[in-house]
DNA sequence: CTGCCTGCAAACGATTTGCACCAGC
DNA sequence: GCTGGTGCAAATCGTTTGCAGGCAG
């Protein structure tokens, strides 16, 4: 699954978002977005923030947190989680699922065509935006493992 | 919602698994099951253990968190998670599916028997035993106040 | 009787916060 | 220029761990 997501259109989302609501557009902001995007996997801030000391050695763990949390206010990208560890982050917006390993409770991307369309819940206490399925089962390694 | 859920069926079930699996019955642990069996919100391990203080009230903390692992080790119970707070648990086994506000992060649970018997993927790589479906949107408490 | 479980208190790690300085609008 | 973001270090909060004694099998 190696395509390269277009980074320009994630740059010029978070520049009409933070327009939007009229939150400035800084070089870190900019760049975690980018370093987010550029990844597949699922990573903790904490992976976000050293990936992003590669290109912007002064950046502070703090910020990185920080950051993060802006985009997901933007919708930029989302917070997912995991249980027994931190807080992971996902730039993709396009809808996906998710496999959860029972036992060493690693997260993996999924597509499911059939799934991306589900009928959203008409419930009018609560508004519903977007949804993703969470599958959980045990993962080839630990399957292997036992 | 204040239905009363059949305690007796959890404990049987507590029985069963623990001889099954080898594991000591505990007081604490019937105690804790029944505790977060007989709640329908999605208690934090903090949460439980003060709703099972009041009939324990030399519990410790710890043997709050350890039971429930075990619990979730034993399939009796399901650890969810909640970006930006702590962990949460459920005693429902039955399929349900989930509301999270994007706003207050609050957890809902929601039935929509039309999403019970989504077909499993057939990842040969995965093997898949449950899921369920995380609705991302905005609560009506949310929405009245912005 | 033996091993796992419990209780306690301290350790741990992820995330947040307060404050002074700096950059975006 | 004013507002809000950033960097730093310390605080905070949820959760885990090590060890001594107690209870289930």
């Amino acid at each position: 699954m190696g395509r390269r997501p277009r980074e320009s259109t994630k740059a010029e989302e978070l520049e009409v978002a933070c327009r939007t609501l009229g939150v400035p557009l800084t070089i870190q902001r900019r760049v975690v977005l980018e370093t987010l995007a550029a990844r597949d996997d699922h990573p903790t801030a904490d992976d976000v923030w050293e990936a992003v000391r590669v290109r912007m050695p002064d950046v502070s763990r703090t910020t990185a947190y920080r950051a993060l949390d802006t985009l997901v206010g933007l919708g930029l990208a989302v917070k997912i989680c995991h249980p027994g560890s931190s807080a992971r982050y996902d730039a993709k917006t396009r809808r996906h699922h998710h496999l959860v390993c029972a036992h060493c409770e690693r997260v993996f991307d999924i597509d499911v065509p059939a799934l991306d369309k589900l009928a959203l819940p008409n419930d009018k206490s609560f508004e519903v935006t977007d949804y993703s399925v969470h599958f959980r089962g045990v993962c080839a390694a630990c399957k292997e493992e036992s």
